[in-house]
DNA sequence: GTCACTTGTTAGCCGGGGTAATGAGTTAGG
DNA sequence: CCTAACTCATTACCCCGGCTAACAAGTGAC
């Protein structure tokens, strides 16, 4: 029963799946998922606010919010009120935060490396000739 | 700051965006996530296990079994004792299932479809090459 | 017949998404 | 100037869906 699908829903649900498993390779390394993406994203932009970060990681500001305060309460960033608008908040991440971010993200990285390493030549120039077709996606 | 990125991270970091941006697309169709994927499944492969399908969907069994649950309270699967192993259990989908599937289905990947026809014809190309790589990770 | 194993389920925890409401601060208009 | 509208962050609360631990029922082997 050959499951009579759509190629394009193949390819969505493909996509999910693969990003599951991704997710999947957590290695407890006490940081969670969207709080590491929040201390990549400080590292590369430097500090910034809670509103930003929301938009950035396509979020609402309750869930960045709370993000946030996982964070703070494990010493990785800091929160001081702007001096220029009392209503705004900056977000900088601590040393320990930067820290933990080199080392959480090899760990992160392992699973999928090793996956890519499998690649022949030919399946990694065509993962490349994606990557900016993803680019896309992802932020439109 | 250019983000000094290892690009296997950026591929990593650009499947995970695209998936949630994917599942952010919910279109409040009353059926979540996993439970239109089992739904798919049912549609696919015909009745099975709960056991099968958490292996299928790659998830725990308490899982699979809160989403039944939830399936089974709507009317689109029934469960039945099997006869021959009196601990297994038949999981089938109902008509009301099957024709939920195909409208959800619908609608759940209009946006995507939408975004694979701004392609053009040389990026097609570029992402079927990359479909059964990620058959591969998927399912690795 | 007993004991180990398998299958499904329940109970309870947690992360992380959402909306609604709130408080504090800023800004625009009368 | 002072009030009204707006903005930013935060709190409170709900929901979904992972997980482990524990358990009930059934099977099979010894």
């Amino acid at each position: 029963m050959a499951t009579t699908t759509d190629p394009d829903e193949e390819l969505r649900v493909l996509l999910q799946q693969v990003a599951r498993r991704i997710r999947a390779e957590r290695a407890g390394s006490g940081v969670t998922d969207s709080q590491l993406s929040v201390l990549w994203r400080l590292v590369a932009g430097g500090r910034t606010t809670p509103g930003a970060l929301a938009e950035h990681e396509r979020v609402s500001p309750p869930s960045i919010n709370r993000t946030l305060n996982g964070l703070e309460a494990s010493g990785f960033i800091t929160r001081e009120p702007s001096s220029e608008d009392a209503r705004q908040v900056w977000v900088a991440i601590t040393p320990a935060g930067r820290e933990l971010v080199a080392e959480t993200r090899r760990l992160r990285n392992a699973w999928f490396h090793e996956q890519l390493e499998a690649l022949t030549a030919t399946e990694r120039r065509a993962l490349e000739a994606v990557r900016p077709i993803l680019r896309r996606l992802a932020s439109s």
